[in-house]
RNA sequence: GGACGCGUAGCUCAGUGGGAGAGCGCUCGCUUCACACGCGAGAGGUCGCAGGUUCGAAACCCGCCGCGUCCACCA
């Protein structure tokens, strides 16, 4: 025996912890994950990874997302091994609030704000933090299997990266599609930043709506309702409906503002819901969204009541100016109180927003920022997805990206932080004069002053924007951009569909003329085990990395996929368990092979690995028809980002058909070392199947289940080459042998059906059953069916006798040898009979058998019987079926009808 | 307010026009010479509710209820 196998021969496990830091290894040491950049992006593979946070950690929606990738990257690596490149592109995002947030709270911690640091010294300790905690979620990617290309990792802060995102910026702005605006934003007082739309996130909360009654110059009153009353101080007019009646005659008289004094006009507009309240409504244009936007059409003057740090301005007069919102609030409505100006408060539920980044509340406020408008940009991504050259999966998303799309608005891009791309935007001192450019001008180029560069940073989003060709050398026409540029698809979840996706789509297409990728694969969200969102500060996260240590990572890989099948699954630990019971399968059932042939054949195993398969039996001819069967559907189910099927068909196969059958099947001709001879009885042909069935199915499940294929694989072949670099195995049509599928078929119905009567009459485990096979159709399962279901088959009246000389006596002895040889003259007769596809099994022996629970299960088959022929007698009869039904349908049920007949004529 | 997804066995989910399935859990039997992370056999379901289409509906259509997610500027 050699010395590989007997060390595989002692392992009765799978054991990942042990081995997959070695295959990691390998793999990083074979440079298979680093392609040259050579040929053309059209006929290589290429994914961008969505980058990770610098400072992140695994999270389960990076596993979900990174089995996804991993497993069309492997897929595609394998398959197109010998014709193109495949890359898996890797890089990290600065994530700008995110990152900062995280180093200002240390500093917090040391009793310092990065004011006091000052902006250089503070984005020094942001490197700083970045090189010490940074890049941990790269090596976390590598211990799931990912195979990225480590050895060309990205930042979005790279040198290179920052000036494809200045270029970009310059030449946005010259195109005129970036601009400068004062203009209301979701302002974030934690981060003390804008944000934009997509960051702001809605929680339904309880507020007191007020009514507040404000007199009317001249007499009369109009009474309007907040839940906000602090921001009526920044009140510049009161709007009614133009076509409400009840007011027409208020409109253009002015309201007097209680506690300000101000007058107010009174205006018509149609965004007033007449039905709302009273109808009136406050216009407070620098601190709401739609105030702003009413205050544009009728030329109001802005208030900005609320500053940049939460607290009232002086412009909300010396009573509450320095006051926090809530503060000023109560302030305000106690004031109105004394006034006895609150009509009425009442608990009023609506949305509120708040900072996905930091968790404040939004304050919307008017502040001066930087745009871009999007319309010219949207257009010909609008058509790239409605065409068909970027292709949306699952096709739903389709619409909603659209929708989206159509409704686009412009989007802030500046934010008040440090940590991120400083805009390229100059200031003279002196005349104000805004110079766009690459690099600092020496002087303001009108009047020679003093320049200062903009203070503000670029919203991350719009670096990682750029991902998928900045990430390849873009602007500069490197070899790597022509050879993978543009990308086969992006894995994401939905929430970022717009937020980056939408973004990538535009800035591909504007920039490089082309989109950036042709499918994006909407993976689903892993909801927490009792169907809430995971998360951290809920308590409901599950860690991916204590799932692979305790379960392995193709476990953990594996149950990802196969569980997540729609739009929201819940996490399931038994999926996980199921993919760790498959490795270990696999690992055994390879094992087992393995060390009988290599004792059943010693030397000639070599030449058993390199050989073709051999089918010398009907089991042969199944296997290998099945495998071609999972071989189709396992690529075509990748190939349509069916990855849940694709798993458990996998599962199914190699439990269902190889362990529990094939196996059980070929395990008597797999002689041990102690009962081989040199004769030549089939074994070498067996051995070429066996080893050719198990090579194809490792092969094909590599992209799922990387590690412990890759690890059989070195006991599998001979050459030592790494199956991550091996060919994916292609289905074999010539194999496919639907007649040995049928037989095999109609022989595993039968072994369960003579099993389960077995086990009901209370036959031992071990015992055979003295019985007379009684049915057409077994000539070459026969002995198999003996056998499984542990039968001694006497041979007379036996239907089913044309067993294959040469492939059944010498492995079998079962079938000549049943009564001991001594056969009596009068055949016995029969104590049981058990129905089969095609005939009974006839017993003929009641020792030790417990007829009475035989004949018990007789009769409740029995009453089966008659309940599921009345049903199908009743469906033939049924007006109209033999009419309107297709003919082979109504054939089909003739067909069972007879066949339950007969079934029922054995009982 | 709009959109999408999901309600099938105790749990998690396949099935999407003609015989109700898997994994886990449960019951019974097995240390059968690959695997006890195993093997064999079972029990368990008015397929959310109510209509409609059809010879026939778990599946297709309409409505409702429940759960989840995304989008949206009603004070």
């Amino acid at each position: 025996m050699s010395e590989r196998i007997k060390e595989l021969e002692d392992r009765t496990r799978f054991e990942p912890a042990q081995v997959e830091p070695q295959i990691v290894e390998r793999w990083l040491a074979s440079g298979l994950f680093h392609p040259e950049p050579e040929g053309e992006a059209s006929e290589n593979y290429a994914i961008a990874i969505p980058p990770p946070n610098v400072t992140g950690s695994l999270h389960m929606g990076h596993a979900l997302n990174c089995s996804v990738q991993d497993t069309l990257i492997r897929y595609n690596r394998m398959k197109s091994s010998s014709t193109g490149r495949t890359k898996w592109i890797l890089g990290t995002d600065h994530a700008g609030i995110a990152t900062q947030a995280q180093v200002e709270k240390a500093l917090l911690a040391e009793g310092l704000n990065r004011h006091e640091l000052g902006r250089e010294k503070f984005v020094e300790r942001v490197w700083e933090w970045q090189a010490h905690y940074g890049g941990t979620i790269v090596e976390q990617f590598k211990r799931l299997g990912a195979s990225c290309d480590y050895s060309e990792e990205r930042f979005t802060l790279d040198q290179g990266y920052a000036r494809a995102v200045m270029q970009v910026f310059v030449r946005l702005y010259e195109k005129g599609w970036i601009y400068r605006d004062r203009y209301i934003v979701n302002w974030d007082p934690g981060s003390r930043s804008a944000i934009s739309d997509l960051e702001v996130e809605e929680r339904r909360e309880t507020d007191t709506l007020y009514s507040i009654r404000y007199d009317v110059e001249g007499g009369a009153s109009v009474t309007i309702a907040t839940v906000r009353p602090e921001t009526m101080l920044g009140d510049t007019a009161v709007a009614v409906h133009p076509g409400d009646e009840r007011y027409r005659s208020l409109v253009g008289r002015k309201a007097i503002l209680p506690l300000v004094g101000r007058h107010l006009p009174i205006i018509a507009d149609d965004y007033v819901k007449m039905d709302f309240g009273t109808g009136q409504l406050k216009v407070t244009p620098a601190h709401d969204p739609n105030d702003f936007e009413i205050g544009s059409r009728h030329e109001l003057d802005q208030i900005s009541v609320i500053g940049e740090d939460g607290r009232m301005t002086a412009e909300a007069g010396e009573r509450f100016a320095g006051l926090t919102v809530m503060e000023a609030r109560e302030a305000v409505v106690a004031a109105l109180e004394r006034e006895g100006r609150i009509v009425a408060r009442e608990d009023y539920e609506h949305e509120v927003p708040y900072s996905h980044r930091s968790g404040q509340r939004i304050e919307p406020l008017i502040s001066l920022q930087w745009f871009m408008s999007m319309d010219e940009l949207a257009r010909p991504a609008i058509t790239a997805v409605r065409e068909g050259q970027v292709r949306i999966v699952p096709e739903n998303h389709q619409r909603v990206y659209l929708d989206w799309m159509e409704n686009i608005r412009p989007w802030c891009i500046s934010r008040q932080l440090w940590w991120g791309h400083r805009l390229p935007v100059y200031y003279c001192e002196t005349c104000g004069h805004v110079t766009v450019a690459l690099s600092a001008p020496e002087a303001c180029s009108e009047c020679a002053g003093h320049v200062r560069q903009e203070a503000d940073v670029l919203d991350t989003w719009f670096s990682s924007a750029l991902w998928p060709f900045a990430t390849l050398g873009w602007p500069q026409a490197t070899p790597e951009l022509k050879a993978f540029y543009p990308t086969n698809v992006l894995s994401t979840a939905r929430d970022i569909l717009f937020l980056w996706v939408a973004r990538m789509i535009m800035m591909g297409i504007e920039l490089t003329g082309e989109a950036p990728f042709s499918d994006v694969y909407i993976h689903s969200v892993i909801q927490a085990p009792d169907g809430r969102r995971m998360s951290k500060s809920l308590g409901t996260g599950i860690d991916p990395l204590q799932e692979i240590d305790r379960h392995g990572a193709d476990a953990v890989r594996f149950g990802l996929l196969a569980m997540s099948s729609t739009q929201d699954v819940r996490y399931s630990a038994e999926k996980v368990q199921q993919g760790q019971a498959l490795a270990n399968k696999l690992f055994n059932a390879t094992r087992f092979a393995l060390v009988r042939i290599d004792a059943s054949l010693g030397s000639g195993r070599a030449a058993a690995v390199e050989a073709q398969p051999l089918p010398r039996t009907v089991e042969d001819r199944w296997i290998l028809s099945r495998l071609t069967g999972i071989l189709a559907d396992t690529a075509a189910r990748i190939e349509r980002y069916d990855f849940s099927h694709a798993a458990l068909g996998l599962y199914d196969f190699v439990y269902g058909e190889l362990c529990d059958w094939y196996l059980e099947m070929v395990k008597q001709r797999l002689p041990d070392l102690a009962g081989t001879d040199s004769e030549d009885d089939g074994r070498q042909e067996l051995a070429a199947t066996l080893l050719y069935v198990l090579r194809e199915t490792v092969a094909m499940a590599h992209p799922l289940i990387p590690f412990v294929t890759e690890e059989l694989w070195r006991y599998l072949d001979d050459t030592g080459e790494l199956l991550a670099g091996c060919p994916y195995p292609r289905a074999r049509e010539d194999l496919l042998d639907p007649q040995a599928e049928t037989e095999l078929a109609r022989t595993i119905e039968a072994v369960t059906l003579v099993r389960g009567w077995r086990d009901s009459v209370g036959a031992r485990a071990g015992q055979f059953v003295t019985a007379r096979l009684c049915a057409d159709g077994y000539e070459l399962t026969g002995l198999l069916l003996a056998r499984l279901a542990r039968l001694q088959l006497l041979p007379e009246d036996q239907r089913s006798h044309a067993l294959d000389p040469v492939d059944r006596s010498p492995v079998n002895g079962v079938a000549s040898g049943a009564g001991g040889g001594e056969p009596s003259a009068a055949a016995p007769t029969a104590v049981a009979s058990v129905p089969i596809p095609g005939g009974t099994v006839e017993v003929l022996s009641e020792e030790g058998l417990d007829l009475g629970a035989a004949e018990r299960r007789r009769k409740a088959a029995k009453q089966k019987l008659l309940a599921e022929i009345e049903r199908v007698e009743g469906k033939l009869e049924r007006p109209g079926f033999v009419e309107k039904a297709p003919a082979a349908v109504v054939e089909g049920e003739r067909e069972r009808l007879a066949r339950l007949r007969a079934e029922l004529e054995v009982l």
